[in-house]
DNA sequence: TGCAAGTCGTACAGCCGCATACGAGTTCGG
DNA sequence: CCGAACTCGTATGCGGCTGTACGACTTGCA
């Protein structure tokens, strides 16, 4: 909604270091919410000055960088077609975008602890909306169950994903398979069950 | 393994404040892994240097929490039935600990900021074992999936409870019906597949 | 080529959390 | 009821991280 950044007067290699520096700490952040300023000055092999000449405070970074992510996920989703069948939809979305996800749920996580609660949702909802559209499509087609709140289906997807990613990261999970892993057990968690296999409460 | 506390000589007062603090720790830690001496010494109505009469680090008090919530769990095991169909003894462990689980989980985070990696493992294999040995049954009754590797399906169900838990204490999610949430889910993410709805991959 | 913009190091102040020291008051337990 | 165990406040040192200040050096750009 704003026209560009409110700043077009910046050099060249001042742009360059920025986006290294947002870079790494997209990267930074996502494996350690509490990544140090420095840190993130040393991953990105700039001076921890040069950081703090373009972004007043670290909230300000941590924001920089999410809203980069988010950006990022952005720009898949319209590569993505989620026309047609809901899960092959979901499939696909989940094969092209699976790691980009949760490296951003991590990094929100990050995000939560520095940034005021309302920023934080104005900036992460449009993605999380995109989400639960394709599961509610999904369930009128009746490929997805309807029997759970939609709010935790849309999140039980999240926190699996970020659990994949930390599995992952930990060398517990093969990250060759770790694609195909996710889809199998998201489509478990998003399919409409078997209509007698459940037991009622108590 | 050790036989008793290595130091049965305390007093009564001592001992319940003891358990006020670890009790006040596990609270704290729960909700915040970040959680201040200070913070569970208020939680606990002490002064923060009771804390450090009876634990000389917060490390040390940390695996005191830990450990404490761990042996709540294994009293918990003891009073369910794991015989008999896999599925229904997991979903009668799941109502009974799920939310002991996941709360253990949030401290397992915090403990994990602080104790040497090895030490975690050696206090919490054993809990996560019990869980691995059901899943291992109920794949050999044909009743749980065995597409997947048992390490990951062990930890998805972990992540799952965790996230049900953040989304009861965001109110996301009605504490009433966490219990049923939970268990749809975790059984749907074990249960054997729909032999070939299953899409491959590509 | 020359100036402004950008980079970067060092140094410093402020804050916060951990942990220790000391000392006085309170409570258990024999 | 007396001594030891326990509680608890205050003061203090230490270390780490944030954010500011200054100054020198390099680099884009017109």
């Amino acid at each position: 909604m704003v026209p560009a950044d409110t700043r077009p007067r910046r050099r060249a290699d001042a742009e360059r270091s920025i986006a290294r520096i947002v870079s790494a700490a997209r990267d930074c952040l996502s494996r350690d919410p509490d990544a140090t300023v420095d840190d993130i000055a040393k991953a990105a092999d700039v001076g921890r000055m040069t950081i703090y000449g373009h972004f007043r405070t670290r909230p300000e970074l941590v924001e920089a960088a999410l809203a980069d992510a988010l950006q990022a996920g952005e720009q898949m989703l319209v590569g993505v077609d989620l026309d047609g069948d809901a899960q092959q939809a979901m499939n696909r979305l989940l094969a092209s975008s699976w790691s980009l996800v949760a490296e951003s749920a991590a990094l929100l996580t990050a995000a939560q602890a520095v940034l005021p609660a309302g920023r934080l949702r104005e900036l992460h909802t449009g993605a999380a909306d995109r989400v639960e559209q394709l599961i509610r499509r999904g369930q009128e087609q009746g490929v997805f169950r309807t029997d759970l709140p939609i709010t935790w289906l849309v999140n039980a997807v999240h926190y699996l994903l970020n659990g994949a990613a930390e599995e992952t990261r930990l060398g517990r999970l093969d990250p060759a398979s770790t694609a195909d892993v996710v889809t199998a057990t998201v489509q478990a968690v998003l399919a409409t069950p078997p209509a007698n296999d459940i037991h009622p409460p108590r």
